[in-house]
RNA sequence: GGCCCAUUGGUCAAGCGGCCAAGACGCCGCCCUCUCAAGGCGGAAACGGGAGUUCGAUUCUCCCAUGGGUCACCA
């Protein structure tokens, strides 16, 4: 197999990036610790992209070692999310694959004799400290920053240094002993204590750090779980995954990464760190910018398809000035050297806009699926008899989020209670006084006409208004406020007639003239 | 606080030493029009600051400022 090496164009120190064709391969890694946020959507979605557009294959693993956090049904929601916007995966716990099992908790015999075969290298040791005795060291700094709660700057008080290494020069006698007698204890790497370790990201370039910054951080818990730090690096190499995707809040520990891989004389694989995904505020996204669960966006009304597009182009650019992108489209597109380095901010009128423009797009049927659950809260009983399709191509071009729906339409359901004042429209050349005119006028022609349908309607209100000398909104106005007794309704005077049907409508105007009438 | 990373319009972003600094969302205006949308056309709006390097810096280097990340037996 061929592989050669590009030198990434973005001033990035040479990134090495292998471009090999047939053994790229990426993994999804989620820790069912809850729903799935868009930020880990977008990290799997880049994942994808990296292995498709290069040939590859895309691994799913769950990441379930803390047992302490694990959610119930969290990941039955990867496996929906993942389904529903199309990202199928080559391997994983479901379908099955060479290098598995898949879920971590199933592999836990792999990682102790990885941990003990560092420990006899000299890589790593174990480590008897109680837990007391790490809190103990941490103390004074947790007490400066201990009334701080999240926002607010930076909290007072030194961070300590972590872990003293109070084990790291235990006896091998001793060390070997007091596990043997089953002394509880975890295993940790042994960094070393100078030099520098280097590292190539493919998008942030070589990053060096002064090893003495590393902490010998715990590989085997003392439960026997792995920690993510070390579990990854073992499943990574033993499911041959070349490209580690992940967010850059990852970039920090990845020296650890860099050492463990070399403890172990492994290769390294090519590290992609992805920027984060911010709030409008710059800060972290949360709950308070709004929904940031793939599924509580589509229960607020974005379809998976404009999601997926929309944050694609969060943190990558295709270069050019396309925006509007399929999966498929994606994966032709897709470059590692298009993948920004700052943070980006989701943009909900941004994703708003896609999701108008995927709406849009869809066939009149496809359009009516999605929206007929949203019509159905607004109008309990199917609109009993109302014409749901015609309803629906009046919505289409003008809804860009699907709970709008709902507000629109409610007219349809209930009169309002409406004001007068809105049968007088100075671009529209209407007043109450012509209003109740046009409205007795329009109101014989639609009694008399034959076929309740569009055409007809239409015909029925322009001839009328010809014959009065009249322009169309002055007669489509008064009639458009008469049926809905609303100001902006998703579509004009004949939509709303031909959707209400003969009687309502007929009602409605009856109803307004008498208003009208009442008032003069 | 240490370390790491980032910084082009409000937001997403192109830009790879020489441009009146693309495009998109949003905003404003006009056109179309039976309201509102959609569509068409147009507009306002940006290189964080300071030193260098260079004939020439948004692009390269350094410093500063600001923002973010990270310092767990969490991932």
């Amino acid at each position: 197999m061929m592989c050669y090496y590009t030198m990434n164009p973005k001033g990035r120190k040479s990134a090495m990036v292998p471009t090999t064709t047939s053994s790229v391969r990426t993994r999804f890694a989620p820790s069912p610790t809850g729903f799935m946020h868009v930020g880990n959507l977008r990290t799997a979605l880049y994942e994808y992209l990296i292995a498709r557009s290069l040939g590859g294959t895309f691994v799913l693993r769950i990441e379930d070692t803390d047992r302490g956090r694990l959610v119930d049904g969290a990941v039955d929601a990867v496996y929906r999310t993942l389904a529903r916007v199309g990202l199928r995966h080559d391997e994983g716990p479901d379908v099955g694959g060479d290098f598995g099992p898949y879920v971590q908790s199933e592999r836990l015999h792999l990682y102790r004799p990885h941990a003990e075969a560092l420990v006899a290298a000299g890589h790593a040791y174990r480590c008897f400290c109680t837990k007391e005795r790490l809190e103990s060291l941490r103390a004074p700094a947790a007490s400066a920053g201990a009334a701080e709660d999240d926002g607010s700057g930076a909290a007072a008080g030194a961070f300590s240094a972590g872990y003293d290494r109070h084990c790291r020069d235990l006896p091998a006698e001793e060390s070997a002993r007091r596990a043997a007698a089953g002394e509880p204890h975890v295993i940790r790497q042994r960094m070393p204590l100078e030099g520098t370790t280097v590292f190539e990201d493919a998008v942030y370039g070589r990053i060096e750090v002064d090893d003495a910054e590393l902490e010998d951080q715990v590989l085997l818990k003392s439960d026997g779980f792995p920690t993510y730090n070390f579990a990854n690096v073992v499943d990574d190499h033993l499911m041959r995954i070349t490209h580690v995707v992940r967010g850059s809040e990852y970039l920090s520990s990845t020296p650890k990464y860099q050492l463990l891989y070399e403890a172990f004389g492994w290769k390294p694989p090519v590290y992609v760190h992805l920027p984060v995904v911010n709030g409008a505020d710059g800060k972290k996204l949360s709950k308070r910018h709004g929904a940031v669960s793939f599924e509580g966006l589509v229960d607020e009304g974005y379809l998976p398809e404009a999601i997926v597009n929309c944050i694609a182009l969060l943190g990558w650019s295709p270069g050019g000035t396309q925006e509007i992108f399929t999966l498929d489209g994606l994966c032709r597109a897709f470059r590692i050297d298009g993948i920004s380095r700052s943070p980006a901010v989701l943009d909900y009128d941004r994703l708003r806009w896609f999701n108008g423009e995927y709406l849009r797009a869809l066939a009149p049927e496809a359009f009516l699926a999605v929206a007929s659950s949203w019509i159905a809260r607004a109008l309990p009983g199917a609109g009993a008899g109302l014409d749901l399709s015609r309803l629906a191509a009046a919505l289409q071009p003008r809804v860009t989020q699907l709970s709008q729906i709902p507000g629109m339409v409610s007219f349809l359901k209930e009169l309002p209670d409406y004001d007068l004042r809105l049968f007088a429209n100075e671009k529209m050349k209407t007043d109450p006084a012509l209003a109740a005119a046009m409205l007795g006028l329009a109101e014989k022609e639609l009694a008399g006409l034959g076929e309740w349908t569009h055409d007809a309607l239409h015909a029925a209100l322009t001839g009328l208004a010809q014959r009065e000398g009249r322009k169309n909104g002055q007669v489509m106005w008064p009639v458009r406020i008469a049926v809905s007794g609303t100001e902006v309704t998703p579509g004009g005077a004949i939509e709303i007639l031909a959707v209400l049907g003969r009687d309502e409508s007929l009602r409605r105007i009856g109803m307004a003239r008498r208003k009208l009438a009442d008032a003069r």
